[in-house]
DNA sequence: TTGTAGGCGTTATCAT
DNA sequence: ATGATAACGCCTACAA
């Protein structure tokens, strides 16, 4: 048994008794052919199993069909489902989606740059997690369309799909200070963070709309992530001079599950003693006791609307700027009103 | 300002003044090059930014540099993980990972198998997490290498990177055994799933060495999912005749998660009343309360074996079948000796 | 050591 | 309605 050549089109034109161009014509509907002649085609194609080779395709198009993603870490599910959604949005216009996962200790630039360049990808949906550029993705930008998404890049005029994180904050702040609290500290993001930024001037909205000077209130910037929740978390509730804080507004549900830790540890009660609130509602979060109240981001529809709105810039329809998706306030049990010290 | 054509090697050559081949030789070190002469090339790139169309060499070449991952979502942390790993395998050699995350209310089909057949890809890694094989699967497999991850697939006989889950199983078994509980139950998995089999046949073997007939143990199967662990678990507490069992071996995190709520439900305290263990070990089940015990399964590490084995397999290396990889019991909070009803 | 030319599998232009 | 044929950009004998 001889490991047989794949079949190309010459082969299905001779099997078929018609020229290339004909077979052409009937795979893209780019010509007229006759009925009884596309069918032979149609017959030669099955018999063969012959299936268009892509890299020639793609040769002659100028174009792949392909996107590429780059996300910094899967093990996020936030990440992981903003990924998916992008896969969807792709699979269902027939593109596929090369993942990226650049790796942290390494530069990254060169994989994602030479990525772009060598045209075996038509576009890019980028989501650094950092917020800071790296170089590789200015290359990126210059040759060929780029879009963020979850973040805006200073200095970098990409389109974005992000969603209302400021609303958001506003609203799960509006709703701890609703509950009675007075006290508030803040477990913010990076600060170089768009995200970050947003969230904070949420809570500060919030805090204003309730006749709470927003200076007054005490940020800790952290990295998103649940050991410096938990260390942020510790300093708001020992280090602080005077009271201490009854709520804590947490900027993601990571850093969120830190300070709960941080609490259990230093013997104080969610949310009798604490109330806490988070930011994204990964899907752990309502599995947490006490349930974490949190606002929800559409990860993967985040993602979906990525991949869509980068196909169709691709595709030449001129796309409108699309607005901040919305998010919605899951109420649970990590807030309640603030119990007076005994 | 026009858009530019992207330079081609051509170009090059002509702004080094040397010949198209002296420029591919010095791309490829694939012969041997004036020093000086690799210098003006090296410069025209430089110069032209020129990088090659893959394209164009991949249809040269008959190959890709891309590898594609099936994976049935990402939403789930272990899936996630083991993609990671995947796609740092492949970037660690210059290889493009291209995600297919097969949509389950359509017919995965086609979009599967039109992708290894179009030589977009150069081989697969296939995770169903089912265990039944789509008829896409075998034409892949005919057409290209195919690896599986986490399962094995009875009828084919696919290479397949899994670790070591009947050991896991068994020990962690033993462990709640040996705590001293007589009166267990399993929550098991899909049974046409490898590893659900595996995970049973460990909790058998653990039972009868601890003098205890397996075949009085009930099996409840559910499908892996946290709603199933949590209706099988009522089930197994409630319905079942005799006394109730005081342990559950649950065939994975999410069911065991299921079981958790259940029990909280039925007014049963964890571990005192029930003891629980899970199985994957998700990063969510330490976050828990109470800390799950659980069996870990290297993610990410399954992923990047199965990423190097099938480009090992790619460049014709003859690659040993690998043997199960290892797997670690964690101890944690939700197991406890049985206490005697009062 | 370097250059020329042909082909990889498709698509698209242009005759017929 | 159909069929030659010339690109697409790169690699690689083979010739110089």
């Amino acid at each position: 048994m001889t490991a047989r050549r794949r079949p190309t089109m010459k082969d299905v034109a001779r099997h078929a008794g018609v020229s290339v161009s004909t077979v052409s014509y009937v795979l893209n509907d780019s010509g007229p052919v006759a009925t009884d002649r596309r069918n032979r085609v149609l017959d030669a194609i099955r018999v063969l199993e012959y299936s268009p080779n892509e890299s020639a395709r793609n040769l002659k198009r100028r174009s792949a069909s392909t996107i590429g993603m780059v996300v910094p870490e899967l093990a996020n599910q936030f990440f992981a489902m903003v990924t998916e959604g992008v896969q969807r949005a792709a699979s269902a216009r027939d593109v596929l989606v090369v993942l990226v996962v650049p790796d942290a200790s390494q530069q990254p630039e060169e994989s994602q740059t030479r990525l772009l360049r060598s045209q075996r990808v038509d576009g890019v949906i980028y989501l650094s997690g950092t917020g800071t550029a790296p170089a590789s993705l200015y290359d990126l930008a210059r040759s060929g369309p780029v879009l963020l998404v979850d973040e805006q890049i200073p200095g970098l005029e990409l389109p974005a799909i992000v969603c209302d994180s400021r609303r958001g904050a506003r609203e799960v702040a509006a709703h701890v200070l609703e509950m009675g609290h007075r006290r508030l500290a803040v477990i913010g993001g990076p600060a170089a963070l768009w995200t970050s930024q947003q969230r904070l001037a949420g809570y500060r909205e919030a805090l204003a709309g309730a006749g709470i000077d927003p200076d007054q209130v005490p940020v800790h910037n952290g990295d998103y992530r649940q050991a410096s929740g938990s260390k942020l978390a510790r300093q708001a509730l020992c280090e602080t001079s005077g009271p201490r804080p009854t709520a804590l507004l947490c900027a993601n549900d990571l850093m969120a599950i830190g300070a709960i830790e941080a609490c259990r540890e230093l013997g104080l009660r969610v949310p009798q003693d604490v109330s806490i609130v988070g930011f994204d509602d990964l899907p752990l979060s309502s599995l947490l006791t006490p349930r974490l109240t949190s606002v929800r981001q559409p990860a993967h529809d985040m993602g979906f609307q990525a991949g869509s709105a980068l196909l169709d810039q691709l595709e030449g329809t001129t796309v409108e700027p699309i607005p901040p998706l919305p998010v919605s306030v899951e109420l649970r049990d990590s807030v309640c009103p603030p119990q007076e010290e005994t």
